[in-house]
DNA sequence: GCCGTTTTCGGCCCGACTGTTTTCAGTCG
């Protein structure tokens, strides 16, 4: 995310917190953090867009109000109304609404009865006896947010889907082994692929009508090995933590309820209110249970059933971000969306050259057998020593190893010879242009400079977008999720430099990495740029990261046409072939 | 604060669960 987004969100977001401990009107709490949300997924850094208050007003959930204040902070570096409203709370208190089952009500209640500041004061304060005095507060609230307190400080903010899937899979299964499951899915935001997650939604539908079904499998739930917390258990409903510090929740529908229950807990939050808008102006009210007329049930038992009821087609969960999804899909303007089975070719990986773990000859028959029709090799360039990077010698050498196999291998799969050639601080690449001629494929990425202004970031990487030998953009900002954030180069000048070039930009697989995003993977996609969806992988297992960069591709509302490694063999030696020149 | 195929003003989604209550407020998603 661009700097000035970051830190715009975390302004509104912070305008908001502070309202509710006020007790503002809450309509007005919801749309600040709407804008919060909104202005930390653009695409685009705000400083670029400008104080052009019309334009920013033009954006869904950005009204004059916000814009008008985006101007005043991009002209002055700070928001009037923001210092106003820090000045009537301590500063200690908006972290305390990160304290799961602390509420602005109560902070207020803490702040103003209690004189509790900051989370320093609360701590001291509930070694005590006089906040059980106060109203609403007793001995269970008061030991709740002890254990809370513990679990904020030990829980990262959000953890990486990458984290988070395999936790998520591995509880559908457990679940999935109980007589009294009909079906099990996961919902949330990890079924919308976004690249961090805050906690793992549960769904599972059941006959519960039937005495002591649901209690049953809530009973599974909560004994299962990685629960030690377990923060609510009603008839329908569970949330649990785990000794690993994540929280999952678990709810139990009937299967007449289990579509509208699905998208209930798929989310986002927007997309439901839009979906929820649509059916009151039908004359209809939506919840998880079911869409209903007049109190009665017309759809609910799949998620297709009630788009349906909603005059809508289907909307893949990547897509419901409220991001003009609804409008696509009222003019059946929803294209395909690309799966991983549709990859065909792997162009960017690692093997024992440098800092892989596997020889050139696994790496392609690994390939092959899953069906791929083309595999790059593309080891490190010479400045990555400590990722054992090819001298110009080596290389040469390597490019002679890589041709041995590749003939040995021509029946069984294309393998074509290729670098992943360090893009240096200047801009410059890390091989001279005799030496890049030889390759097949040269994926050109920045690995270190990466605190580097945006400003020199952008020419850093427009001028090794027009280096001729280029094929493929890899991981352009080099961040590294929940870690490091990388480059913050104006993407809109990459993309419009890549176009001009006719190079891919990659959206790097890795967990990790998901760099491209999906908001600049778009903004690609629209552009009539060209993506590479590549693992770098380092072995074998990683060749599995591809579902990470394909869901992020699907965020970005990319079709199979769209990835070069969706291409049939012919095309994409062709594409190659007119991407050099 | 945002927004408009009923609206430029008057609305703004809805249910589960908990703890502290004697019927409900607060929190969460």
């Amino acid at each position: 995310m661009a700097n000035t987004n970051a830190q715009l969100a975390a302004v509104f977001a912070q305008m908001a917190a502070v309202a509710e401990i006020l007790g503002q009107d809450r309509f007005r709490t919801i749309a600040l953090q709407r804008a919060s949300r909104v202005i930390a997924d653009l695409p685009d850094d705000l400083a670029t867009i400008g104080p052009d208050t019309k334009a920013l007003a033009a954006i869904d959930g950005i009204g004059k109000g916000t814009a008008e204040r985006i101007a005043e902070f991009l002209n002055t570096g700070r928001v009037n109304d923001h210092d106003e409203l820090l000045s009537q709370i301590p500063d200690g208190l908006p972290a305390l609404l990160d304290i799961p089952g602390l509420g602005p009500k109560t902070i207020a209640l803490l702040w103003n009865n209690a004189g509790i500041e900051s989370l320093d004061d609360l701590r001291a304060k509930l070694e005590g006896e006089q906040l059980a005095k106060l109203p609403g507060m007793g001995k269970k609230k008061i030991e709740n947010l002890r254990k809370s307190i513990a679990f904020a400080e030990a829980a990262a903010d959000r953890v990486s889907i990458g984290r988070a899937l395999p936790m998520a899979l591995w509880f559908l299964g457990q679940l999935r082994a109980h007589k009294s499951v009909i079906d099990a899915a996961y919902a949330g935001s990890l079924r919308r692929g976004r690249e961090t997650i805050g906690d793992i939604d549960l769904l599972v539908s059941a006959d519960t009508a039937k005495p002591g079904a649901a209690e049953s499998i809530s009973d599974l739930f909560v004994s299962l090995e990685p629960v030690e917390d377990v923060l609510v258990k009603g008839a329908t409903k569970t949330s649990i933590r785990t000794s690993d510090h994540l929280q999952a929740d678990l709810r139990i529908v009937p299967p007449e309820s289990y579509g509208a229950a699905l998208m209930y807990f798929t989310g986002s939050k927007d997309h439901n209110v839009s979906l929820r808008q649509r059916a009151i102006a039908m004359g209809c009210s939506l919840n998880e249970y079911s869409l209903s007329r007049d109190g009665k049930p017309i759809a609910g038992k799949t998620e297709q059933d009630v788009y349906k009821a909603l005059d809508l087609p289907w909307i893949p969960p990547e897509l419901r971000e409220d991001r003009g999804e609804i409008r696509l899909a009222e003019s059946d303007k929803l294209s395909k969306l690309i799966e991983h089975t549709d990859i065909r070719a792997e162009l960017h990986a690692h093997t024992t050259a440098s800092d892989g773990k596997w020889s050139i000859r696994d790496y392609a028959l690994t390939c092959a057998d899953l069906g791929y029709h083309t595999v790059a090799v593309t080891d490190h360039s010479q400045s990555q020593p400590i990722a054992n990077g090819l001298s110009p010698e080596r290389l040469e050498k390597h490019i002679e190893a890589v041709r041995a196999v590749a003939k040995d291998l021509a029946d069984t799969i294309t393998v074509l010879a290729g670098s992943e050639v360090d893009i240096l601080a200047d801009g410059s690449l890390d091989y001279p242009n005799s030496l890049l001629k030889q390759l097949d494929v040269v994926v050109a990425s920045p690995h270190h400079a990466l605190g580097q202004d945006p400003k020199k970031a952008t020419q850093r990487l427009i001028k090794a977008i027009r280096n001729p030998y280029v094929t493929i953009l890899g991981h352009p900002t080099g961040r590294l999720i929940t870690r490091r954030e990388g480059l913050s180069p104006d993407m809109k000048q990459i993309i419009v430099a890549a176009a001009d070039r006719g190079i891919a930009l990659e959206i790097n697989a890795n967990h990790w990495r998901l760099d491209l995003r999906d908001t600049h993977a778009r903004a690609a996609i629209e552009a009539g740029v060209k993506l590479a969806i590549n693992t770098d992988a380092h072995g074998p297992a990683d060749l599995g990261e591809i579902i990470y960069g394909t869901l992020t591709a699907r965020r970005a509302g990319a079709t199979a046409n769209d990835v070069v490694n969706c291409m049939t063999k012919a095309a994409l030696a062709k594409w190659i072939e007119s991407s050099r020149q």
